[in-house]
Order: C-alpha cells, then sequence, then structure tokens
DNA sequence: CTCAACACTGAACGATCGTTCAAGATAAAA
DNA sequence: TTTTATCTTGAACGATCGTTCAGTGTTGAG
C-alpha cells in the first residue's frame, strides 16, 4: 500500500463530488488515486464499495461540524457561521459548494439499491443533529418552547439545501451571505399553525 | 410521422425527469417514444437536442404557472396554491415531485456547453418571473415596499428549491405542506440588514 | 400512375462502461 | 534464503453508450 487507505477515500470524494456519481468513471477514479483497476477493486469491492465509504467519510465530517454548533455556547451564532462555510469557496473549489449528498440524491432512480439507503441514512443523520442544535437553542433561551423541533429540523435542513444549491449556481457565492441571515432571522418565527 | 412532434417531446421528458439527463440512455428514449434511432435523430440531432426541447417546453410550462400567479388578485394565496402542487402527486408520478432542472443542475460539471447555458437561462427566467410576484403583491399592497425584490425573488427560487428537494426525498410528500405556510410567513419578514 | 420528398427502420460502428484475473512486485516471518 | 501473505499491475472481457447510414415505407403533387 504506497499510501493510506484513507487518502484514497479522499481523492475519490474530489471525483465523486465534482462528476456525480453517475458522471464518474472507474478510469476517473483510476486516475485520481492513481492505481490501476485491480488495486481499487481488492480494496474497495467496485464503485458501489468505494462511493459508499466516499459517502460515509462525507457524512461524518459534515455532521460533526453541525455537533460542533450543537455544543457551542451560541447555538445561533454559530449556526450562522456554519451556514456560511461553503459561501466562501475559491474558484479551484467550487464544486464543494454544492452538498455531496444532495448531489447525489438527484440521481436517486439510477442509483443501486444500497447506495440509495445509505443517501436516506445520511440525510436523516443529519436532520436529526438539526434537530438537535434546535433543541439546545432552546434550552438555553436563544430559542421559545413553541416550536416543534422536528419540524424546524426539516425546514433547517431545507434552507442548508436552498442556500447550498442557489450558491452552486452563482459565479460568487458570497453574493448570497444575505441569506444566511434570513434564515436565522427566520428560524423563530411562524411556527403556529 | 404517426404523431406529433409534441408528443415525442413530452414522452421524452417523463423519461429525463424519472432517470436524469446522465441516467437517461438513447435506448430508454427509443423506448419512450416508439421510435428507432434515425426518427429521432433525423427529428432532433442528437441526445442533447431533444434533451433541450424537453427543458424548453418544461420551462415555459413552470414559468406559465408562475405568470398565472402574477396575474391573479391575491397573488400571495395563488403562490401558496402553486407551491403546493408538487406535494399532492400519486406514486406513479413521484418522479415529478423535483424540479425537472433542479434536477438537471446537479449533474453539472457533466454536461454539454449548450445544457449548461440552457439551464442557466431557464433558471434565470423563472428567477425574474418570482420578482414579478414579489413586486405584483408590492403594488397591491399585499407585501411592504422594503423588500429588495431581487432578493425576495432569488429566495422565493431558493425556498421552491427546497420545498421540491425536500418532499422528493419523502414518502408522502403531503406531508410537508405546513412549509408553504411557513413560506408565505416569512416572506414579508427579515429583510432589513 | 409517377416521382420526388420525407420520415422511418434496424443493423452496425467505435468508444467507453464496470469489472475480472492471471501474473508480477513487495515485505515481513520463518 | 525461502515462504507466505498481501498488494499491485494492465490487458482484456462483455455490455452498453451515443451515433450513423444505406435501405424501406408512406405520402401528396403533377
Amino acid at each position: 500500500m504506497s499510501y493510506p487507505r484513507e487518502e484514497s477515500i479522499q481523492r475519490a470524494m474530489e471525483t465523486f463530488w465534482k462528476k456525480g456519481y453517475l458522471g464518474t468513471g472507474m478510469r476517473d477514479l483510476q486516475a485520481a488515486l492513481d492505481k490501476r483497476p485491480g488495486s481499487i477493486y481488492s480494496a474497495f469491492g467496485n464503485k458501489e464499495g468505494l462511493y459508499l465509504e466516499v459517502l460515509n467519510s462525507y457524512t461524518q465530517r459534515l455532521n460533526s461540524q453541525i455537533l460542533d454548533v450543537v455544543e457551542s455556547q451560541s447555538p445561533l451564532d454559530e449556526l450562522r457561521r456554519f451556514l456560511c462555510i461553503p459561501l466562501s469557496m475559491d474558484d479551484s473549489s467550487m464544486h464543494k459548494v454544492q452538498c455531496l449528498i444532495i448531489k447525489t440524491q438527484a440521481d436517486w432512480t439510477e442509483l443501486p439499491d444500497n447506495v440509495q439507503r445509505a443517501l436516506q441514512t445520511s440525510s436523516e443523520l443529519l436532520r436529526h443533529s438539526f434537530q438537535k442544535i434546535i433543541l439546545k437553542a432552546q434550552s438555553i433561551g436563544e430559542l421559545g418552547e413553541n416550536i416543534q423541533t422536528n419540524r424546524a429540523a426539516t425546514w433547517l435542513q431545507g434552507q442548508f439545501i436552498a442556500l447550498r444549491t442557489l450558491a452552486a449556481g452563482m459565479e460568487n457565492p458570497a453574493d448570497i451571505e444575505w441569506m444566511v441571515d434570513k434564515i436565522i432571522g427566520d428560524l423563530p418565527n411562524n411556527w403556529e399553525e
């Protein structure tokens, strides 16, 4: 093994992130990892297996960022900072603006069953962590108790999706930082029916 | 010609909508149109040409729905109705929940240049129509004059994206109708900086 | 009926897809 | 040094990809 398994996963993540699951060919991965097909297949089984490890690594990283928000003293301030992260990407990393999970979800019907399930699981994990943010903010009084935390978590995930998707389509993602402020401002309101 | 060109486009739309641009093969389209490759190529040039006509047709339909909102007496009420449309899809049409444009945008880097440009143009057209909704609502007093209409249009497009994407990932899209009410409720607020 | 015009057919092309596998390289244990 | 276990190599496989084209069928004008 010329370099550790983890580096292969990170290199593969770059490729899947840039080209999507369907758009990425094994030959793209062979070039990215600088390995021949046999090495990749013996290490990860197949394209699907490699992607599942990439997705798992990506999800854990994103989830730990969200959990950092939960642990902070002012969850709402830290949430604002978290949402701004992808808006300051340089041109060479523009493909990292969009969330890898959302990007892959778009090809839903054409994905292997295991990938579909893994995406669902990742999505639920992140929503659950968003819910923890709401609960933490309520517990320290930054948000009222009237908010239905499960709905707020789904809504927050939706805002995350909107922000990432809009930013990915702009020449300068930083131009929608104002939307982060609106999200934080809208979070406490309009939860009654 | 056994049936009009427009029907070919509608059938192709079903396929592209379900499987995405990369996920759709010419053989899928041959089956959907019940035509052999030569017929399709003589009528549309190639896969890209057929998709461009599909995208154009889709965009016009969606845009006219938005313009209907602009023309209505109560734009905000009609906007609520417009946003709810995809949330009441039966199981056989679940793939129509997600917006075709957003779905295709996910594969961005792997798409032909003409498709990239067409998606950009469609996206801008719809944002412009969203802006007309804001302006109309302001003109009849449903919204205050303090709102920056271009930002509100982008925000509204983002909410549209969030709603469609969340709904597409749920077993029952109708379960997030509450979010439409929150969107309408959030629209007038938090536009000052 | 004739003939030009046009849409349609379907076998086939070269390219690329994900994947396999026998053989070679490498390094630690014996 | 030999053995054993592990990792790597790269040619090659069958399947599928988008696309082409010579031939067939259909239609309406003269």
